[in-house]
DNA sequence: AATGAAGGTTGTAGCGACTATAAGGTCAAG
DNA sequence: CTTGACCTTATAGTCGCTACAACCTTCATT
């Protein structure tokens, strides 16, 4: 079972620790995310804890909503131990308006789509409001010709 | 400045008339979803209020989020005027849905990052809440070891 | 008529963050 | 010694555009 030591992984077990899949994991790699993976004599990487810890922090801050650029920036800031804290807020206010900004987006959104499903009558195409608001861009106004 | 009738636009006048781009719209060509588009003598396109009409109807599903995919669905239904609109307001109830699935992954998003933002007291990075706390995944429990 | 700007045409490649496929090498177990 | 699960690399596909290159056409001005 245990191919390498105990202290080393394998993609797929890093995979498994980490919910990551390796083909990502491997992605990660070639973008220098996850650098400097040891190799087996016959060329597997093989992972210690410490990338199994960096793996989880780009996975977390994945769902945060960071871009792997954002991400490279924050790994290079929490290398930076005595650097201030202040760079790593501002980012995460930066993401906080983003989502923010998506989130006003997707209520306009929501409540559009209600609007639309909301007057549907249950007739024929020819006759569908929704199609007929969409067509017409705008709320369908029942007193235009 | 009319290089052809006054009921023909050429790809960069339609731009115009629907606010999509001069390229968006042979993006949309190539693909099928803006069709038989006629061709002058010298082989630009040629459009007509038919497919302007259509361009606004594929521009607004788009703002309400479908996928290209869907539009063309929506658009045949909308060329079938005996069908019932059933199906059309089934894709507009499937977008609600994926809407309001994305909305509540945002708020969650939103949250989070409320609560990390909340959690910088200013410090180095070493001392670092926020980075803590993306290392470990979930909320830092300051009682734990 | 010549020229230059502003349009149009095609094809190709790039974005982000993966995902999929192919063609092969390695390893542990039966 | 074969099977099957794992690993390796390189390449192409996804979505909805966007950018670029290289060329052609139209229009207004000189």
């Amino acid at each position: 079972m245990t191919m390498v030591s105990d202290r080393h992984f394998t993609v797929g077990q890093l995979a498994k620790a980490t919910g990551a899949k390796a083909v990502t994991i491997r992605y990660y790699d070639r973008l220098g995310l996850l650098p400097s993976a040891g190799r087996s004599a016959s060329g597997y990487r093989l992972y210690t804890s410490k990338e199994r810890d960096r793996l989880l922090f780009i996975r977390r801050s994945r769902a945060l909503g960071f871009s792997l650029d954002d991400i490279r920036e924050l790994l290079d800031l929490a290398d930076r131990k005595e650097a201030s804290c202040a760079a790593v807020d501002a980012k995460v206010e930066e993401q906080l308006v983003r989502v923010r900004t998506r989130l006003s987006d997707l209520q306009a959104l929501e409540t559009e789509l209600e609007r639309l499903s909301d007057c549907c009558e249950g007739g024929v195409i020819t006759d569908c409001r929704i199609i007929e608001s969409i067509s017409a861009g705008g709320r369908p106004d029942p007193a235009s010709s």
